[in-house]
DNA sequence: GCCTGAATTATTTTATACAATTTCAAGCCT
DNA sequence: AGGCTTGAAATTGTATAAAATAATTCAGGC
């Protein structure tokens, strides 16, 4: 596809197995299976390893081999707590200067979203949910944040995969509020948008908080509301 | 040091050579010269490489070789921008922790910072001022937003050390700034040193942007006020 | 004279082979 | 019996060498 070489196609496949699930959290990365199980040597094994390790799916530990980076309510509550900082930025930025195209994409991912939920193809769900948000953030011309937004998201995928088998009624309530957005965004109405994509994510963090059985502020106390920036 | 494999030692020396401006923005990284240089293969070359990209200190052109990221305006405003929206976050939740111990480190690098201000060294101003921000934050126990600061301090020195030749007047103000800070935190005012650490960076910002030539507001839209979150 | 295009060169990428390190278990000593 | 050392097995880290890809050069034609 985008991948000229083979150590990013590698990487490309084995985040999408984690991502997954078949890889799942905290299993051993053996470079020598990896390796033959996608026939070529381990060195462009490494090099994805490296690469993933640096989004934060995989850990590596010099000597003794790479796992797939385990799951944490802590580490969840962290990832959500730095895309409510980042996120409502960007869409600030981004949503006034999305043009038509932007919004017809944008309407085709939330079809494809109501189909996948449709099937209950949860699979499918979470690089949708990906997607959309990156795509209403795609305009604001930061490619770091965005980059690192997207990091965020493939992790936060993770975490939510494991909810949405036993709570779908998260989906639809998620699917409204991705509409909401959109049409927001679309009739200029910015401020509501970002306040509603705060509320969004925080709601998303307290579901997923409670469904891992752990008090929201045990691990992560809120952000203070003394900072206003 | 901490690092047991080949591959982090020289990482660590690129990075190291890079901050200090020895490889400068945009040169090209040849893997069998820093190969030879470094008395090793081109593999735990290849693999440090990769390790800085993530960090955005490299980019990696597939079969065209790694370069120094090269500086931008607008990479540095973007990067000043993340800082503000994180830093402040971390502050707020580490300086009600800070330890005792903490102060007296945080004292022993503002006196170094002196030293090096009338030595004028300005290569050791870089790592110390990291050195300070990371520590009034590391009480916050946000270990991904930790690391992820420490790769936008590291890239923000790449920028100040450009300025710092030509304006010293702006390190004396860091200095003054920090101090203030740190006595801020010691006793108790949070709020107040989360609204000087904004101001600092904001400072650091708008100096920044008018020593490399551009408006502020050219290449980087200010983050909207009515983002509260 | 300038553009097109194949051969050449330089560089990266991958494969194979070897060395260093860790882990686990068995045996020894206290 | 318990803890420590020691050795073997497995796995990772590194070096060397071959294959692949992009940039360059030089010849040939329009």
């Amino acid at each position: 596809m985008k991948n000229q070489t083979m150590a990013g196609s590698i990487g490309s496949e084995i985040r999408r197995r984690i991502l997954d699930g078949r890889y799942p959290a905290g299993s051993q990365l053996r470079q020598d299976g990896l390796a033959a199980e996608f026939g070529a040597s381990r060195i462009p094994v490494r090099e994805a390893l490296f690469q993933l390790e640096a989004e934060g799916l995989v850990r590596i530990h010099p000597h003794r081999g790479a796992m797939v980076a385990p799951l944490s309510p802590a580490d969840a509550a962290e990832a959500l707590e730095l895309r409510a900082a980042l996120e409502p930025r960007l869409l600030a930025l981004s949503a006034p200067l999305l043009t038509e195209p932007d919004f017809h994409r944008a309407h085709g991912i939330l079809e494809d979203y109501a189909a996948a939920l449709r099937d209950g193809d949860t699979a499918r769900w979470g690089t949708l949910n990906t997607e959309l948000h990156l795509l209403l953030y795609g305009r604001a011309n930061r490619p770091r944040a965005l980059g690192l937004v997207g990091s965020l998201l493939a992790e936060c995928d993770r975490y939510t995969r494991l909810q949405l088998s036993t709570d779908p009624a998260e989906l639809e309530r998620a699917d409204r509020e991705h509409r909401e957005m959109v049409r927001l965004c679309r009739n200029g109405h910015v401020s509501a948008a970002c306040a509603l994509l705060v509320d969004h994510i925080n709601h998303v963090a307290t579901a997923l908080m409670a469904f891992l059985g752990e008090p929201a502020d045990a691990t992560q106390t809120p952000a203070p509301s003394h900072v206003i920036v």
